[in-house]
DNA sequence: CTGAAAGCGCTTACAG
DNA sequence: CTGAAAGCGCTTACAG
């Protein structure tokens, strides 16, 4: 008790922890304090009731000599990290990066701490990087749009860590699920151009069949058919999610017999593609033809004639599943899975 | 011994790990190999010779029962978390995201993870961040391009984590640092125009005396120099980094009494305000006046004409800045502060 | 070349 | 309302 107190009296004089040496431990917030290192534990718990003088005076001590716990030995008392993963493609694509920035926020509300890996779509990446976080004990997973396959799933569920997944199909053992209102944020899109008189609407896709591309689809083809208009062949072309692919596409579609009055891009870099193509043609845009994104990626309102489009809610996105997660987690895990599903929001600007 | 065994055979077994509940441990591999965990931990971590035959024998095992090592026990043991972190200012920033994408292509190599967080210039968020990742006992830490304090720098240091500064002055205790060569790309953007016979060059700048903007200032005027060529003052205007401060600048530079035929902008928003200046002028891009950009963010690219710029190395920053970390952490600690200088890369495109 | 055992810093039954 | 002690799963002196 001597021997601790002295100790104690030279961390906190010492300008706290010199090297890592002299860090507080949880002892010495005990003899500090005159208690037990089982009542200094509930006090910051709050898993047991504690006399208030006492939870006082043991508060005051944790501040006074800056005690924190150490990860590492809480970790291995409770099997928990306090971590929560996030696996994308592409760490540098703004979307993931806000789906990271959404789920720190929460996380650190909470003091967990948010790790986000990269795993790139090409090549068997995504099951060593969900080994990876599965061996690091990683308490919540959130899985990006992906080719993820059900075994990878399972590796995640099996391991105890809870998971989300950004889209697919919900269903049990496989998590909750946040995705985006897509085919309505597209509806909505299009519905802007028939109230704005427009009546030749050509759709530029990305890959048919591929997830998000699929749902904006609908809501094109949705929208069309509640103004009463047709969907006409030869309006409608497949390419890829790249600026080249919308020069192409836009191409293909302005050639048409008879052209379109405005074109409806998958995403905002074919939309660029199709401004180019446009500007190549002399055709003014919006004024001889309409042209839209969807996303809101940066370079939207960079371009010029800026370019209508949909936000896509991604901060949103994160903040939602680093939540189900952390009900999970702290919470009673139980309950069937859920799926939340986050408003697309349309951005008006110039193009349209 | 028995009972060891039919746990680990019945793990084996039961398609590994149900709720991690069946975890397998150290001590199932000792056992299922018939040695001890010390020879196990030896195996693993190759400090002890272990005769071949044993190593083989046990690195199958592990292998067979996909044994992977607790992080938080082996955390607690050696006071390391074989974690790495990187604070930037605005985590869904491109070059920020770049920098943490270079960390973790070194860090997963060596096993080690990366946890970028967040901690916005505005408001006292930094210290409250640092102390996060201090009381996470984070290993080595890499922090931005800040108002970083010498309290908050010596925080990290004193908590016996590694330190890495992106830019500032090397000094004593203050860790290791690694930057790019502003002031030498900026030097060979100016230099390149030069080259094309621009003459009267002007430069816009974004707040004057900031870190960045000062060095790639002092790069446009050491070409100049070099050149033969006069800095005019009519010629430099002070806005801030981004579009609209583009097209502040534009405006009054483009306006001076004998108007410039090139002009070098801070960065790519500043140079993207400029075209917006130059276009609404009526005046042809790289014809009538060129425009340069600095960084190559996306929309460098993407708008039009495409923009001369320099790329920021910022993927190659944050593979130095880890393998810095890692040198220290895992080689031998001592030596001197380093510094990295990396250097840029001219990307001609069609504005100038 | 190998093993038995201490101990890292917590949390949580168990006991009062 | 409080405390003594076991134990989480590793690594590493210490010993042979």
């Amino acid at each position: 008790m001597t021997s601790n107190t002295r100790t104690t009296a030279l961390d906190n004089n010492g300008r706290l922890m010199v090297h890592g040496a002299g860090r507080i431990k949880i002892v010495d917030v005990a003899s500090e304090a005159g208690v037990s290192v089982t009542t200094v534990s509930h006090v910051l718990s709050g898993r047991r009731p504690v006399s208030a003088s006492t939870r006082a005076r043991v508060e005051d001590v944790i501040q006074r000599l800056g005690y924190q716990a150490d990860p590492s030995a809480r970790g291995l008392r409770t099997q928990r990290t306090r971590t929560l993963g996030l696996v994308v493609p592409d760490i540098t694509n703004p979307f993931n990066t806000a789906i990271a920035a959404g789920m720190q926020e929460i996380a650190l509300a909470h003091e967990y701490l948010t790790v986000v890996c990269e795993a790139p779509m090409d090549g068997p990446h995504l099951p060593e990087v969900i080994r990876q976080l599965v061996a690091r004990r990683i308490d919540g997973i959130v899985v990006g749009r992906y080719g993820a396959t059900r075994q990878d799933l399972d590796r995640i569920t099996a391991s105890g860590s809870k998971l989300v997944r950004l889209g697919g199909p919900l269903a049990p053992g496989l998590g909750d699920v946040v995705r985006a209102a897509e085919t309505e944020g597209m509806y909505d899109l299009v519905s802007h151009l028939v109230g704005r008189d427009y009546r030749r609407i050509a759709y530029i896709g990305g890959a048919p069949g591929v997830e998000p591309g699929e749902e904006r689809f609908a809501g094109y083809r949705k929208a069309l058919e509640t103004a009463g208009l047709p969907v006409h062949q030869e309006l409608v072309a497949w390419t890829s999610f790249t600026r080249e692919g919308g020069r192409a596409g836009a191409t293909a579609v302005l050639n048409a017999t008879e052209p379109p009055d405005a074109v409806v891009c998958a995403n905002d870099l074919i939309a660029i593609g199709a401004l180019d193509t446009a500007r190549a043609a002399g055709l003014r845009v919006p004024d001889r033809v309409a042209i839209t994104g969807y996303d809101d990626i940066e370079a939207a309102s960079l371009v010029s004639p800026a370019l209508t489009t949909v936000l896509n809610p991604a901060r949103e996105i994160g903040r939602s599943a680093a939540q189900l997660l952390l009900d999970r987690l702290e919470g009673e895990d139980s309950g069937p899975a859920r799926e939340i599903v986050l408003a697309h929001r349309l951005v008006p600007r110039e193009s349209a």
